[in-house]
DNA sequence: GTTTAATGGGTAT
DNA sequence: TACCCCTTAAACT
């Protein structure tokens, strides 16, 4: 589920669901009933992401700020009408759960949940690389990115999924922008040609909003055309969930039928065409 | 019924 | 590198 794409639609979809309303803020599980309380009965203002960083801005200078981790989970769906009486039931675990009459946001599993103030949005934001999910700005800048790559000599596939180098892209993204570049992951950063790293951000930069506007992570040429086809028309398709190499171990490699391959490497599964993916 | 894996990341060793 | 946290659904026995 979580990498920024995930995000991104999520403080889309809160924003839609509650920007500038007050609604109930609650914590069935308990774990976060002083956080909740704090912003119960505040003017939610605005939601938005940085990365996998999402933010919720209330009143009075409240910010809560949660980081789904691997597990986190969360939820914004319209309140069926035979619960608008007293709310949808509360299934599992919910650390949160923000609601109205008509929409019920259950947030489950969060690596971090907390109420935060400005001094510390903005030491959590700085701490992050570039996001290709946003404009490209002194603040967002991909050159920053490419500086740290080119002076290192960890793999790229590391530096990728570094935060603070690259922010929003997760193993799956990393595994299959690297394929679609024909670039072995366990080359060091400093190998990368800056004009690789270049095809890199703008290959994200054109993947990653259809998987906000989706939900799901797009990242074979056809599955994208066919997407972005039913688009076009007015349809909301649903996209087969479909790799190039990831989770592929094994199988045939989509493009020149080698071997995909796979790798634990710091504790992350990682996958790559042993074929057509070189390490130059 | 029990174990494992998962699109993450912090902290200790 | 190891271990810890979070939750749930699928994969085992």
């Amino acid at each position: 589920m979580p990498e920024g794409h995930t995000l991104h639609r999520l403080a889309g979809a809160l924003d839609t669901a509650f920007g500038g309303t007050t609604p109930d803020v609650s914590s069935p599980q308990g774990r976060f009933a002083e956080g909740a309380a704090l912003l119960d009965g505040t003017v939610l203002e605005q939601a938005w992401a940085h990365g996998k960083l999402l933010f919720v801005d209330f009143a009075d200078g409240r910010t809560l700020y949660v980081h789904l981790g691997l597990i986190g989970k969360w939820f914004v769906l319209p309140v069926p009408p035979e619960h608008v009486e007293l709310g949808p039931p509360v299934l599992g675990e919910v650390r949160l759960r923000i609601a109205d009459e008509r929409h019920v946001a259950d947030l489950r599993g969060p690596m971090a949940c907390q109420v935060v103030d400005q001094e510390e949005v903005l030491r959590l934001v700085g701490r992050q690389g570039p996001d290709p999910l946003q404009p490209v700005d002194e603040r967002n800048d991909p050159d920053t990115a490419y500086r740290t790559i080119a002076r290192s000599g960890r793999t790229v596939a590391e530096l990728l999924m570094d935060q603070t180098v690259l922010a929003g892209v997760g193993n799956i993204y990393r595994c299959e922008v690297l394929w679609r570049h024909r670039l072995h992951p366990l080359k060091p950063g400093r190998s990368l040609k800056r004009s690789s790293w270049q095809l890199i951000w703008d290959d994200l930069v054109h993947l990653m909003p259809w998987g906000v506007r989706t939900g799901s992570i797009i990242t074979l040429d056809d599955v994208l055309a066919d997407t972005a086809a039913a688009w076009e028309r007015g349809e909301r398709p649903q996209v087969p969930r479909e790799f190039a190499v990831y989770q592929r171990d094994g199988m045939p490699c989509l493009r020149c039928g080698a071997t995909v391959r796979h790798k634990v490497v710091a504790g992350r599964n990682l996958f790559w065409c042993g074929g057509c993916q070189r390490r130059t």
